[in-house]
DNA sequence: AGTGTTGGATTGTAGGACAATCCAACACTA
DNA sequence: TAGTGTTGGATTGTCCTACAATCCAACACT
């Protein structure tokens, strides 16, 4: 087989224009078949609870078995996989309980970051979520739901990163792969995306007061009010007081 | 060389008495090797900045190249050591910025655990945080700067474990490695520990008001306000409300 | 001082080998 | 029939060897 490595791979929105003095990130083969596994997750062919036959897998990728196992030991680690001792790795499982778990870690860990963002505030900073915002404005009005979860995503990727807080971004990244998947399986009717939009806006200002206690309370009570949140969570009104309260069910 | 696997490995300190019943926990050789990595940071022996030789480590080690590549994946994904392709993994170092953000993560995260805990306390559990409280009294007592830190430790993963919330404990989990390496650098003067074992009673009662938020701000400001964190974060007032001030300095 | 060039050290990846382990299916026994 | 051995194939865990790709420091050139 090829034995060639995966040279370079620039992520094509790669928005800062400053293209050229921007480091250049090589990308292992391992990484590149880890982002399969994120991608494959997300989009459904590799569905929850489904398990990994090493060899197979890798012989259907064009990988060695060792590139393979790396990979997953990422995956592990961002707990997009599970696995034991001498047991396949499996797709872990999003039940209503991890959806509330994964819903109130964002809270917690943006709102902390909105909190930092507010202090720090720059003029620049401020420009490059408006202009994120234009684009979930224009992906809601042109009804566009793939579109409108990227640019949601990138939003909410773009405070952690301005937040100037790496360890609270680096904790982010690792559960960021869990939201785009809760982002692949809400399905939300395209009546949702335009109020959905104007309350970016909202948030948008809430940074913009300044006023760290403003911003991380609205990016709090913003997460856990979330329709899918509440579909998921039952019975639990998620007001920001009722932060704390799990939906109690009985499969893990 | 020995090609067996190393086989079962239980941490001894397994405090529930139903050993039996308890899930036995297979080993991987790569598990070993990567907790041999974790504790080789926390002592030193492995110093921040580091560089890691794999054909050589592994030699040493007497394990495969591709075992220690694994390993190192996890460490990696864990924020020990950093890696780029190409170039040998290094251990990550710990700037006072660093250290600000680490105490910040775990302020935010161990108040939000907390807060859980104090709405689904038990007799039970808070018997265990009794139990744990003693032991960390009698190593005050004793001067017993490592035993005192081993249960400070088991405190704080307690109410981690206790708050019932799994993703917030595997997120926890994945940065105790540097709270650890914290507790190990912090040079604490035998003085210190009987106030800082009085006021562990006081976090317990404040989880036992039942008061989430009496417990999350308790917990919060607690981190904050420890002397290391002082020390590190210089001139800055370690209040609640000061939470979002990082200590700015150049080197990263 | 700035820019090619080169060789050795190290990482990235493949692929084969085999022991250890698991698991499901079957056989046996009370 | 329920419970308990037994067994063989499938799969993982680990090691090994091999070599291409890459990096880096030292040296040479201009």
């Amino acid at each position: 087989m090829l034995k060639t490595r995966v040279p370079f791979e620039f992520s094509l929105s790669d928005q800062n224009g400053d293209l050229l003095t921007a480091p250049v990130q090589p990308v292992s083969l391992v990484n590149f078949v880890a982002e399969r596994f994120r991608r494959s997750v997300i989009n459904g062919s590799l569905k929850p609870g489904e398990e990994i036959n090493e060899s197979q897998l890798a012989e259907r990728m064009s990988v060695s078995r060792g590139t393979l196992r790396e990979a997953i030991r990422i995956l592990v680690g961002e707990g997009l996989l599970e696995k034991l001792p001498n047991r396949k790795a499996r797709v872990r499982t999003l039940s209503p309980t991890k959806f509330w778990e994964i819903m109130t870690t964002r809270a917690i860990i943006e709102g902390f970051a909105a909190r930092l963002l507010a202090q720090r505030l720059t003029p620049e900073k401020l420009a490059r979520l408006n202009e994120i915002w234009e684009q979930i404005y224009r992906a809601a009005e042109a009804n566009d739901r793939a579109l409108f979860s990227d640019w949601d995503f990138a939003f909410h990727q773009a405070i952690m990163e301005m937040s100037g807080h790496e360890l609270l971004l680096e904790t982010w990244s690792k559960i960021s792969a869990w939201i785009l998947l809760m982002f692949a399986t809400q399905e939300h009717t395209s009546a949702d995306m335009m109020p959905n939009a104007l309350n970016h806006k909202k948030i948008i200002e809430a940074i913009a007061t300044g006023d760290p206690e403003i911003a991380e309370t609205k990016l709090k009570t913003d997460l856990l009010d979330q329709p899918e949140y509440q579909r998921f969570a039952q019975a639990q009104t998620a007001s920001a007081e009722c932060i704390a309260a799990p939906p109690s069910d009985g499969q893990k």
